[in-house]
DNA sequence: CGTGTCTCTCTATCACTGATAGAGAACTCT
DNA sequence: AGAGTTCTCTATCAGTGATAGAGAGACACG
């Protein structure tokens, strides 16, 4: 079989999905390549360009195509639904928020802010309303899958942890959580409420359950 | 000297001041404390322990003390003065938002979450309202930073990129980004605009054009 | 045919990383 | 003095990204 970048990226991604960031490593690539790791060296010129291109494969399995919104759809629906959708392209891969975090100058995010952008403006949001609206809710997104995907903390660190003095130091937080996650919420809905705080602002949510 | 874990932590910190995260590695910071690595490993379990304490280390220096607002302070200015100062916190050292990130299970922000959420209620929002304003607001702000630190593409990365084309491929981007650096305005604007879309809401801001 | 050139893969190796095993010094308590 | 505890050391491991440079194969030109 051919061995060219596109190949590469492909096995990598795989390789990702089995092991993790941590596991993508130029030897074991190569190996599922059946290559020797030096090789990578003359497709790639590094092992950051390698995870800028795991970035963008990983963006445009989610977004074959960047659609605009429906004539009769409402901007903030849709762009919850962007939203929403780069969050689901986040998830579906092991550290895949770390990945776009550490990937630079992707093309694909910035495909992503211009349609969202121009879908605004198009929708007679001043200019810088739109850049502001879009970019906290990117960045946003980020940070909070960011956090989602963190790797919960290992034993070692878990058996120093006081459970009990955890929840009387921080009392509203637990509480918080524990209102929050009734029966039939789940995490989705919880980042689908913090991107409508974002975008509807803080009077339009809280109905019961929306 | 003595060698105790406080003071490792303050020599990391400014281990990573001079050489960034990545410069941040067992034997050099040994060297810093005059013993050998090894050494370190009686005190800290893992390098994840001591990034973990280095995010503390760095949050404390910001956040000696946690305030709650003055009485005739509106909550939402106090808390864009929180996550101000938050920013300003990672800001400060290189790759401080990628550290919070990596750190598991950082006390201090579980703090600050505890004191802003404590704050939110007792100005009468609902515990749901003031969790999801919370987790927006922190989240939105360690995604920005990340991105604002992201080490800007080296030269290899940009000999093949092609400046004419991007701008007329994400032209709303482009003029976004024009308009907003008019003179007198600074990135800490822009992240605090971004802070008043999340707090007060689209309508509220920017005055005539909104 | 022979010869050179270009493309790709290889072996060998480098400097460096986080981490562990286990010896040994120093200090304290009995 | 002897024993135990606390801390630091040397030596070493497996694994990482990366480079130098040899060499195989294809392909074109004479």
């Amino acid at each position: 079989m051919v061995l060219d970048k596109q190949r590469i990226v492909t096995e990598a991604v795989a390789l990702l999905d089995a092991e993790g960031l941590d596991g993508v490593t130029t030897r074991k690539l190569a190996a599922r390549l059946g290559i020797r790791s030096p090789t990578l060296y003359w497709h790639i010129p590094n092992k950051a360009a390698l995870v800028t291109a795991i970035a963008e494969a990983i963006l445009d399995q989610q977004f074959p195509e960047l659609a605009s919104p429906a004539p009769e759809e409402c901007w903030q629906d849709w762009l919850i639904g962007l939203a929403g959708r780069l969050r689901r392209a986040l998830l579906t891969h092991p550290d895949g928020a770390r990945i776009i975090a550490a990937s630079q100058l992707s093309l694909k995010m910035a495909a992503i802010s211009e349609l969202a952008m121009s879908t605004l403006v198009g929708r007679g949001i001043s200019l810088r309303q739109a850049r502001l609206i879009v970019l906290t809710v990117l960045r946003f997104t980020v940070g909070y899958v960011l956090e989602e995907q963190a790797g919960r903390p290992d034993a070692d660190a878990l058996d120093g942890f006081d459970m009990a003095a955890y929840a009387t130091a921080y009392p509203t937080v637990m509480a918080g959580v524990a209102e929050y996650f009734q029966p039939g919420r789940t995490v989705d809905d919880l980042f689908r409420d913090c991107l409508e705080q974002i975008i509807h602002g803080p009077a339009a949510q809280s109905g019961p359950t929306s």
